[in-house]
DNA sequence: ATTAGCACTCTATCCCATCGAGTGCCAACA
DNA sequence: TGTTGGCACTCGATGGGATAGAGTGCTAAT
């Protein structure tokens, strides 16, 4: 993008202005708010530039211009600049993330509804990918006749655990030597490598008859596959309404129907992710307006961050707000709530 | 409430109507839409003596009526009959709640989940108050140095488990010990009969040094309290935005304002829960506009029923509505759900 | 007790005039 | 060539009538 400085200068300021007035900014009070030592009419002539190149557009023939996506894209990625949040704020956020709590789950739940009351949007985290960790323990637990627990600890600190049907005649002794060879063979194997094959091999030789063992060794299969399932937590929903963006009722409607699914959500952070996973940007996902596919959220930015619970097991945390948001604002206080949730899961691992 | 047979056809019809159309229904419209022998006039008289009773309202001087809370409660109380719901309607419920989860949580959750469907409004649902279920099993797996999980079965046939913090010296087997007197002295006892001092007097003679054991004992006694602790299932809150009756946006706002507060909601459903202990009422709860306490919820009706795990063992689900619903349907729906739910559980128990 | 008739009330809606912020363009200027 | 003042034009927002329509309460007659 080839934008002589005072363009630069131009679409900086229209975005700001855009964002802290929420009307469309015209050429006239451009000037009076900023120190532009030019007249009005050089300013149009640079806005209409700006148009052309599509990067502010006009609501109406008559109106003054609000950033596009595009505008909004140029803006993040090259004109604005993050500042820290200050002490007051820094210290505001550490408070409200408790640190007593004994789950990871509740950590990261803590950390979305700090993140959602801070920014006043809605805030997200995805659970940690835990498909890198690996099987640190596995106990299958008898509760009563055809009913078991399966409890796995997990190399990240973690511990899953799944009620699952087994055969009713099965002894407490045969579970304990099924749970046990398990154990032994799949402790330390990351969860992604293992499969129905390698539980039913680990099995093997424990002398219990085929048939039986064969769905107990299933089961015990299901629960692993299901501590790596990936869930998502959404907070402060109800925010929305209490945007001006999204005054109209149809939207607010549209934006909240697209959030209650929250399986769509995941899915797409999950995607995402994958793409970020092979470029070479930083840790901060930026999708703005029309460059998110769900339905409904062309009106906002979806900005995400990613936090580590060890090195190899992470999960996204970020917001979904309005496009008109204050950037550098929003992106330092995901980067400060990830920085502490970073420093809070160590006390985990 | 002492009304004349035709007052009670005509408030019956004014709340029919109003509920259909959303428009506050006058005399001539109720004349057209029903076979009233009568003129409009006779109509009005009865509609001003309906007024003078507090039954209906005028939102202004020349305007139709709307009933009041205590028309929409005559109404619920005396008026309205309850029609089953069609064999198709049944079959549609009973379709959607899948009846192959291995969690009771997930099956109430997905009942939650059909009854926002069918109603189209919020749904909500208590877990059940296992206060008065009884320890089958109480486990305590070392996890790793300094950290343990403390698993129970309860007698409805649930599970429930957390991670505590122990002493870092403690050995496999004193744990052991500990969990074995614990589950030795206290199977059998309802969970709020046991206290800390109960679970104290448990763990004696394990031969472990006091100080230890007496922090074990107190985390067990937290898992167990937590174990009763309440949770509260909301869902379909977007569709708020979908009644007409909370189209101004400001309403809308305070009314998922409050139930973001998911802890208040489930105080409040709590509170009428323990005052309908004490009176004869059938197992539903109704409450209607002003008569709910909860900020925002005056246009809103309060629908719930009882639904049991055991005989004992029981929690709530229902609707948060607008006043302006169809009652009987509404409350036919709650009830069918209820009475799958409560079939579905026999298979925890 | 019921009814027809009537004057009155109040909202919703449409129309229209006006205002004002903003634009594009042109001609002049450094 | 980039900058500027000037000007005609556009279009949404605002606010003031005028009108229609549904509904009411009251009165007098049945």
């Amino acid at each position: 993008m080839q934008l002589d400085n005072r363009k630069k200068e131009v679409l900086h300021a229209i975005v700001d202005d855009y964002v802290s007035t929420n009307e469309p900014v015209g050429s006239k009070s451009l000037i009076e708010r900023h120190n532009f030592q030019v007249s009005s009419a050089t300013l149009r002539n640079d806005m209409a530039e700006l148009e052309h190149l599509g990067l502010i557009e006009k609501p109406h023939t008559s109106a003054g211009r609000i950033p596009s996506d595009k505008g909004y894209r140029e803006y993040v990625n090259s004109l604005m600049t993050i500042e820290e949040l200050s002490p007051k704020e820094q210290l505001e956020i550490e408070k409200r993330i408790d640190s007593s709590v004994d789950e990871v789950t509740d950590l990261i739940k803590n950390a979305t509804h700090t993140l959602s009351e801070t920014t006043g949007f809605v805030s997200l985290a995805m659970s940690p990918r835990l498909k890198k960790s690996f099987l640190k323990q596995l106990k299958i637990l008898m509760i009563e006749p055809g009913k078991a627990l399966v409890v796995m600890v997990l190399s990240a600190g973690v511990v899953k655990d799944k009620v699952v049907r087994i055969p009713n005649f099965l002894s407490d002794e045969q579970i304990m030597k099924i749970s046990g060879a398990i154990e032994k063979n799949l402790t330390g194997k990351p969860l992604d490598e293992i499969t129905l094959v390698t539980v039913e091999t680990a099995g093997k030789g424990t002398e219990v008859p085929e048939p039986l063992l064969k769905q107990v060794l299933y089961e015990a299969y299901a629960a692993i596959k299901q501590a790596d399932e990936l869930n998502i937590y959404l907070d402060g929903e109800h925010r929305i309404l209490e945007l001006p963006d999204f005054n109209s009722l149809g939207r607010a409607r549209d934006l909240l129907g697209t959030l209650s699914d929250s399986g769509m959500v995941a899915g797409y952070v999950n995607e995402m992710e994958n793409a970020r996973e092979h470029s070479t940007d930083d840790s901060f996902m930026i999708r703005i307006g029309q460059e998110i596919t769900l339905e409904g959220l062309d009106d906002c930015s979806f900005i995400t961050a990613t936090y580590n619970l060890t090195d190899s097991v992470s999960g996204n945390i970020g917001v979904i707000g309005p496009k008109r948001m204050l950037y550098s604002k929003v992106i330092s206080q995901i980067d400060f709530v990830k920085k502490k949730l970073n420093k809070e899961m160590q006390r985990f691992t």
